[in-house]
DNA sequence: GCAATCGTGTAATGGTTATTACACCTTCGC
DNA sequence: GCGAAGGTGTAATAACCATTACACGATTGC
């Protein structure tokens, strides 16, 4: 947790607001969550609440960017080190599905899709803000696998895709059904991967030159 | 549409309920939408509604399950024939995108899976009567071709997973974004299938036999 | 210590909506 | 045509909840 210090009271109070509204809308959902029971939870008062957000929308507006500001630092890891395409994907991959199947995230991401019915513009913010960002990044690091001399089988930016659909696809389901069934297990993921690889025509060093990638790993727990 | 003889006009009546919760549902989503509405555009009564239904809760399920019954009908379109997976699988990848991409679909989806947070029987039941039985159907044929000498580099179990995800996750962004940036392309959907086929070691016929599989299209509008 | 600012607790407001009650109309067997 | 069962339309009930208003207590600069 990183603490700075708080000018007044009033920026511990939104805090905790918004970490309470966090919990409640996880476990109960958007519309199900009264503002009432996040006072409760949070301490503070109604009227504060107001001051703050103004409404219960711009409450759900703070809640979901104070959490994608976080996802947002994940795009940059993909950097500097260079290593082969099979050893760098699986480190890629265990990253992001780290990031991606956290269950926080998870249900941020099913109330943001329960919202768009309403509200596409906010949708697409919040997709921009996390997805779209570490999607730019992979279609970069296959074009520079590209011109390092891999002979793809498609096109970096349909390569990008399906890696996504391939490392994370399974985590819709669980946010889809809250489903306990699949297991989300390491040697199902390398499996599923190295289909990729081979698919993507990256099993093995080609062309003149071996293809390499700049990637940088700060996360201690892989690798 | 098949016109069953109805016994009495109570039958009519929810056949109509039915429609046009399901439009509203689909254009406001299930909270949004008041049983008022409903009776508005269905004709009838309140009263008749809760007669055939019980309760809100019950008039969605009514709904959901009357359209899962078709959906189930699509797991059976996979047999009698014999095609080589290189052959069959852009068939049937096209069979199932048409029916998983359809708008209606998407949106009772999402409403399934915004209810899942408080009813997760109800969420499993949804997705046991359509996708389980597909990718049942789908592991079933992988393990044909392997009984049939197909050098797989994967479980059929796995591979049926990645199948799925790779002709229908994309499906997911625009489920959860309302998204209308992703193009979803024969063209964009045949170059995830080719790396698939080849991932999978699909792509030649290989072993002591042709790998075949049955396989039937009964739509008219592909092959 | 004091007063002005800031935050709190409580309670009213107003609107929405699921659900129920009830008195009228329609259909259909006879 | 008649009457009973089946539907219909309207309006009442009751609860819930976002939002606002207000008077009281706490903090902080001085």
């Amino acid at each position: 947790m990183i603490t700075i210090t708080l000018c007044c009271r009033l920026d511990q109070r939104r805090r905790a607001f918004i970490d309470a509204a966090r919990a409640l809308f996880l476990e109960q959902g958007y519309e199900r969550t009264t503002l009432g029971s996040i006072v409760e939870r949070a301490g503070g008062s109604l009227a504060t609440l107001y001051k703050l957000f103004g409404n219960k929308d711009g409450l759900l507006e703070a809640v979901v960017f104070d959490r994608a500001a976080e996802s947002e630092k994940l795009s940059r890891r993909l950097a500097t080190t260079r290593r082969s395409p099979s050893e760098a994907l699986p480190i890629i991959a265990a990253d992001l599905r780290e990031q991606l199947l956290d269950p926080e995230f998870l249900a941020l991401t099913r109330i943001v899709m329960t919202r768009s019915i309403e509200d596409q513009a906010f949708a697409r913010k919040f997709f921009d803000r996390t997805a779209t960002g570490t999607r730019d990044d992979l279609v970069e690091m296959f074009t520079q696998w590209q011109k390092d001399g891999a002979e793809l089988t498609a096109s970096p930016c349909v390569l990008a895709d399906l890696f996504l659909d391939v490392i994370v696809s399974d985590m819709h389901s669980d946010a889809i059904s809250h489903s306990t069934k699949i297991v989300h297990s390491p040697e199902r993921t390398n499996a599923r991967l190295q289909i990729f690889i081979k698919g993507a025509g990256l099993d093995e060093p080609v062309g003149k030159q071996a293809p390499a990638c700049r990637i940088t790993k700060t996360s201690p727990d892989i690798g």
